[in-house]
DNA sequence: GCAAAATGCAACCTAATGGTTGCGCAACCC
DNA sequence: GGGTTGCGCAACCATTAGGTTGCATTTTGC
């Protein structure tokens, strides 16, 4: 996966309430199963599974199968790169009005 | 609108791969308009004006009209929210971490 | 005044998304 | 061994999203 698929995947990810109430919920709490989080959200266990597939292929989640359950673990590492672009942005506004702010110094 | 409303609308108007591309131009260089954006960019200039509409309703974004084209600059201000958000769900991620550690160092 | 340029609005189309139900299979417990 | 619990897969459904074309409107420039 390039690094514009994984930036991608990850803003992908976090565009959906639920998808991220799920990643809230597994970072807070301890590594949970789709069938606990379905019981503290508004939806069915099998739309849970679909929003953890999707974080998992972001990365920002991973499953370990521990006897019949499925349990996830959060890992954030992936956030960084949506961080990295957002400050990216910003920075380059800042720097166009501190250009600009230079340039209304110089007249 | 609210606090939710606000992250969930600057999370949606990051999910696109061509309404960060219009950010990012947008921030990057000087103030454009949605025929200029449209120049550099594979898709209509309808397309990239509901982009536009979209980044607005996030504050991402704001228009000013001059003459018969309109202009938008960047404000870049709501990505502070989204990264509050990230940075917490990592931090509560991190504090797992810790207590864990001490868990283990305790035994 | 009139042609050209830029915008905005509306209708329409297609594919993706978020959700559901139903079912089969593996693992646990008594 | 047999019931129960948890998962995964597949089919299906409704809505939204991203995009297009077409047209009417405003502003500019000669």
């Amino acid at each position: 996966m390039t690094a514009a698929e994984r930036e991608q995947a990850v803003f992908t990810a976090l565009a959906d309430p639920t998808r991220r109430a799920v990643l809230r919920s597994i970072a807070s709490g301890e590594a949970a199963t789709a069938t606990e989080l379905a019981a503290r959200l508004p939806v069915t266990r099998q739309a849970v599974a679909k929003h953890l597939a999707l974080l998992e292929q972001a990365r920002l989640v991973d499953p370990e199968r521990v006897g019949r359950e499925t349990r996830f673990q959060a890992t954030p590492a992936p956030l960084e790169d949506a961080i990295a672009w957002m400050t990216a942005v910003g920075d380059q506004w800042d720097d166009r009005l501190a250009a600009l702010a230079r340039t209304v110094a110089e007249d």
